[in-house]
DNA sequence: GCGGCGAATGATACTGAGTCTCAGTATCAG
DNA sequence: CTGATACTGAGACTCAGTATCATTCGCCGC
């Protein structure tokens, strides 16, 4: 639940203003505790009584992401997706089955970035790592009791 | 071209029928060299003066991407692409400029995805890395001249 | 505490990617 | 050639995400 008062911190450390609205969005999303979809927020938003426009949630997220508080990553089956994280270079790994996120300090990938670079010639601006598998919570309940 | 070739190929081996919409859309897919998505596929079907109905399209690609000759990747913007491919476990490269994508054999990270596992407790079973950058062809044009 | 300004909100209409359906067609085996 | 059936395509449909714009609200100065 701090991580709702992070969100909001580095809301109003960036001169945005610190409404309503974005602070249940903040709240929510502090709730997830792994990756959400806008379309989950929204329905989030819904089943808790609360009642926050569809434009608004996008923008918030959206500005959550600007503000690097909150990253997007594409799940496995296509779908946008979102996971808030401390900002700062780093990957997640996800859990295919409860959907929570755990974030990964630098794995040596941008020794790897380099080395893909000097072996095709390309210039590696960017990259996307992202992990898919099982926590361990979900490990425990899969192995039998 | 003869990637068209490769693609039919695949279809005939898994029993599929060889037809002309997906000899169409395996000329299309052959013709990108690079990353290409669903929609830009039907553009350039229309361009191309050939009729091919969208549904057939989205069919062809799924068919080829489970065949592993086409291959799922997320652009930055968030839009969902393809890359033909020559199938087993590799990465692309693409470039943000020109779109173009270059394969890379394994580069380490499936250890990278084990040291994850140690370090996380998850059992990682999948992992996406893409990479984005300026290829040498669009280097040399930037780069003055 | 009050007022004003501009940012933020949200209802709603819109866009466009991707899916689904189903009748008609084309492929391939026999 | 013929039948079984996989494939096709027109178009309706869904639904995530965006754009619009009048209204509201937070913040800052007074």
């Amino acid at each position: 639940m701090t991580a709702a008062t992070t969100l909001l911190a580095a809301l109003e450390g960036s001169g945005h203003r610190t409404t309503g609205p974005r602070r249940i969005v903040a709240e929510l999303v502090a709730g997830q505790d792994g990756a959400f979809t806008a379309v989950g927020l929204e329905s989030a938003a819904r089943a808790g009584g609360v009642h926050v426009g569809r434009a608004t949630i996008f923008r918030a997220i959206e500005l959550f992401e600007s503000l690097g508080v909150v990253e997007r990553v594409d799940l496995p089956a296509g779908d946008h997706a979102y996971v808030a994280c401390v900002s700062h270079h780093h990957h997640h790994v996800i859990c295919t089955t409860c959907g929570r996120s755990t974030e990964v300090e630098d794995v040596g990938i941008e020794a790897l970035a380099r080395t893909v670079g000097r072996r095709t010639g390309f210039r590696v601006d960017e990259h996307r790592l992202e992990l898919f598998g099982i926590c361990p919570d979900c490990q425990r309940v899969a192995s039998g009791t």
